[in-house]
DNA sequence: TCCTAATACCTTGTTACGCATAGTATTATA
DNA sequence: TATAATACTATGCGTAACAAGGTATTAGGA
């Protein structure tokens, strides 16, 4: 996808993931790549933002030796979400717009 | 609009106004602002932009005295609106993904 | 007459963010 | 024993929105 469209959609996907349960950077790269692709490099910057803005909360366990960051979504970051699907419909109506003439 | 969410569109929103006749700054941010809001500082160097990667040529006028820059969709400009109409489907399935627990 | 708003263009600097690249380390598998 | 998979992180680059500021002319009201 256009990178400029993803920019409006990877912090929701990411909360979007987190909704259903817990989990962890490598894992919701997984699970969202049949959506959307997005790399390590982008995730994990987006794990921290959403951190510090208390969007997740984060817990650290051990698992087969390796240690795991679990992120969990907060009341703050369903909101967030919410709000995504308030603002979209501006979107869509700007895209009604540049589709009027086609 | 948020700010991500109009990265997607800004560029085609311009394109856009110009698919109806040619224009020129002052003008298609008075257009666009029923839709959404681009300030100077925003279209100007978008503007310069599409110029560079030929999506609009230009012609400059007189008028009242002053000078005023047209800008004119090229073909290539009407192939990325609907590049961006067939891309926005990809959009369209990852809101659906946001969407699906609510 | 003077001032303000409107018209019209442009530049600079800041900030945000996607992402390629690279680094570290462990475990599983062929 | 080597390679893929798992798991996290840091650095640097390029793109783009936008606030702020600058220049200049014309129109309209006080």
């Amino acid at each position: 996808m256009d990178v400029q469209l993803k920019r409006g959609l990877l912090d929701v996907c990411v909360l979007s993931v987190l909704k259903d349960g817990e989990s962890y950077g490598y894992k919701i790269i997984a699970d969202l790549s049949e959506h959307i692709v997005i790399s390590e490099s982008t995730l994990y910057p987006i794990l921290k933002r959403l951190e510090q803005g208390k969007f997740v909360t984060t817990r650290t366990a051990e698992h087969n030796g390796r240690l795991r960051k679990y992120y969990m979504i907060t009341q703050k970051g369903k909101q967030k979400i919410e709000e995504f699907l308030q603002d979209i419909d501006e979107f869509f109506k700007v895209y009604d717009f540049i589709r009027r003439q086609n």
